[in-house]
DNA sequence: TTGATAAGCGGAGGCGCCCTCCGTATATTG
DNA sequence: CAATATACGGAGGGCGCCTCCGCTTATCAA
């Protein structure tokens, strides 16, 4: 058997992946709430686990934020495929979808900023979610460009890009719904016409 | 007497002012060593000052980056005019000054760091840094224009713009010398031919 | 000069957070 | 139903934050 390399292992245990499952849970709200310094024991206890938990679950902050982020980027991600599979309205779907993005990003700003951190050291991650968001995106778009619906001159990238831009260009100071708004004249502008 | 709206105030005391000088070059030290998040207590015994005096004249860890800032930016528009006024190859002065930013901003990246929760309260800080940094950019341009050695259809703005630009495409993983690089084509460019 | 006093100084102390370590508890396996 | 690998909680030591206050000193008026 294949299994000889990494020796005969025990399944893991359940509590164990229902803690990790609350602390991913719990550091969502908690840096989520705009302050991505909130202490890691504020978010053992909105968990509802001890803080040495956590640690063995995390052993760092860094890996803490990475594995929280990863789990919203597969939201987003799995979020474009059930949109394309419901059918109906390309166009809305895309702008339901970008919406999503936007909205993740600006609650979640405590996330972003946690982020530097851990981006700085893993582009790994970088990566990861460069590709995840661009497949996003390339999904809705191609379904759009199927349907006859957009434009197809317009790279999946430079789309993805130009939220990126957008969202920063706002970033501090502007009212969230500006950016929205921002996003709905550039999904007019993939109209096809 | 007009002393009646501000009483009579006498005059600051000289050691303050001094421990205040001091903790500003003690800030810049112990911040721009990359790391936007080291302690203020090391700050203050790299001053050799009390924990006490920090915080007496500079209340939160905003004011100490905001006032290093302040500092640094000062010393950036002091040198641009220091190279205009000595006169010499204008170009090469322009060159010289966007170097010395780069290097300021790489060396003290935890001031940038640090400045983004400044600048988040203070948008008259921005303001601030803004005129000061494209002043300093004006003055240089205008010297190399007016010696008929740099194009004049470029305004200070899009040049500072520029810098920051090719600054922060490059922010968190290239070797700064790549930048200087960067920044040595770009001002090349601006050679009149 | 000198004494009065406003201004400034230092650092102890209370508190919260970080992270480690280990005795206890429990899920899994045969 | 053991046996045991795994995981759990939280006490505890260390450090940084910030306040508070008794002591020191620069300034000023006489």
């Amino acid at each position: 058997m294949a299994s000889q390399t990494a020796k005969t292992r025990r399944k893991p245990r359940a509590d164990s992946l229902r803690n990790r499952q609350k602390l991913l849970e719990a550091a969502s709200v908690v840096f989520g709430a705009g302050d991505g310094q909130a202490s890691l024991e504020a978010v053992a206890r909105q968990a509802g686990v001890g803080i040495g938990t956590l640690y063995r679950h995390f052993p760092t902050r860094e890996e803490l934020f990475e594995a929280v982020y990863r789990n919203e980027v597969d939201i987003l991600g799995d979020l474009a495929e059930r949109l394309v599979a419901e059918g109906g309205d390309t166009v809305e779907a895309l702008r339901r979808w970008l919406h999503a993005s936007i909205r993740l990003f600006t609650t979640k700003s405590g996330m972003i900023e946690g982020l530097q951190l851990a981006a700085a050291g893993s582009s790994e991650l970088r990566a990861y979610s460069l590709e995840r968001m661009t497949g996003a995106t390339a999904l809705l778009l191609k379904s759009g460009v199927d349907a006859g619906q957009m434009r197809d001159d317009i790279s999946p990238e430079d789309i993805f890009r130009a939220l990126v831009g957008i969202f920063y260009s706002q970033m501090p100071t502007k009212d969230p719904a500006d950016t929205i708004r921002l996003i709905d004249v550039f999904v007019d502008g993939l109209r096809k016409r």
